[in-house]
DNA sequence: CGCATAGTTGACTACGCTCAACCCTGGTGG
DNA sequence: CCACCAGGGTTGAGCGTAGTCAACTATGCG
């Protein structure tokens, strides 16, 4: 069974996935909204934010195609962060309870959930690991890597904002660009606009 | 069905948990390893560490009793972490094939196991949430302020050296140990050696 | 053509890191 | 019982890096 092919689905849960068409910037739910659904990502990406203390914002993940989020909803009542589209976006929503019971009656179900939930971890641990980089242009490399990695190719396309991945690894907007700069002339990379070209193959 | 009592387990999977007492600093499995199982923590905690580039390490996780660990078993053959013993810690190991195969079979595990991957999804967001608190002391007071809430008391024993709560704030000892003298000098906390008492109780 | 926004660069600040000395506690052995 | 040592913890001085604020350029869109 596969959660984006509802087809494949028990006729119980199909009834119940809502589906959901996004705009750029708008919201899927909001922190503290009630939890009441599982989504999963079809199209685009949409951006964790917490809000934490006073004025300090946190993005969590960018959620791309495939994969979930607000699995909080199975554990609390609350969704713990807010979901923003980046940019037009397509969802698919999977009520708590009805998800619950699907995954009693129907195990291969089941086993897709939990892959899906573990490559979330995955995703979430990686971003841990760039955080406990200090310097910004070593993070800045180890991310280019996976990328580089992910699309074994060493030539890559970023297809957002610099401003976007900035804050995605904890960055300001003027530091990303200052180390861009500094390991274009240092060898590391080069780039035009966009494209970015790993120079050394050393992978971690 | 529950992971840690093996007696309500099916036959199958029972007869499969390998069970492991580590002592403190004793390592459960390292990066690279052959993954072949997830592991579950009954007693004690382990350090989950990343090694990135060529000399950087990143704790990942601090796992406690009741949580899983090398989840990625699941996902890929190869641990992407190590896991080091922090205490005496006790943990049960489920193998990757027959955990699945029971996954498939008994539908009450796999909710379960869903819950677990959760849980675990839950506390690496909180870990990345602080990490985007640029300030060291805010920082510290909202992991404060998390303590407090799990215990539901706002008097805090920290039960571990403050070296390790530094590493896993993404500090190092010094800085941990200015900002807690700051923090008190501020009247935020007060403190008698590893006893925290929040004063001001709003919560985020 | 002009406006809005992304991106770049500069000057300055400030925070956390590094290195080092020091205190304090607990454990060990003479 | 005390001397000694090891390790955690604290404090200080200086440095380096990223953040901030600001000006400026480039790009894309109405």
């Amino acid at each position: 069974m596969d959660l984006l092919v509802p087809e494949t689905l028990p006729q119980s849960l199909r009834r119940g996935i809502v589906s959901r068409n996004l705009m750029a910037g708008q919201r899927l739910f909001r922190q503290g909204d009630r939890a009441a659904a599982l989504f999963v990502v079809t199209d685009g990406r949409l951006r964790l934010v917490r809000c934490v203390g006073e004025s300090n914002l946190a993005t969590v993940q960018i959620v791309q195609p495939g994969e979930s989020l607000g699995e909080a909803a199975l554990l609390v009542d609350a969704y713990p962060e807010t979901a923003i589209a980046e940019t037009a976006t397509w969802v698919l929503g999977y009520p708590k309870s009805l998800l619950l019971a699907a995954l009693n009656e129907h195990p291969s179900l089941a086993e897709t959930a939990v892959l899906l939930l573990t490559r979330k971890i995955q995703e979430l641990t990686l971003r841990l690991e760039w955080r406990d980089i200090p310097m910004a242009r070593e993070r800045l490399l180890q991310y280019f890597r996976h990328l580089a990695r992910s699309a074994s190719r060493n030539e890559i396309l970023l297809d957002r904002p610099l401003k976007e991945i900035a804050v995605d690894l904890g960055f300001t907007p003027e530091t990303l660009s200052r180390s861009l700069s500094r390991l274009e002339q240092e060898g590391a990379i080069t780039r035009s606009g966009r494209s970015i070209r790993l120079q050394d193959a050393s992978a971690a």
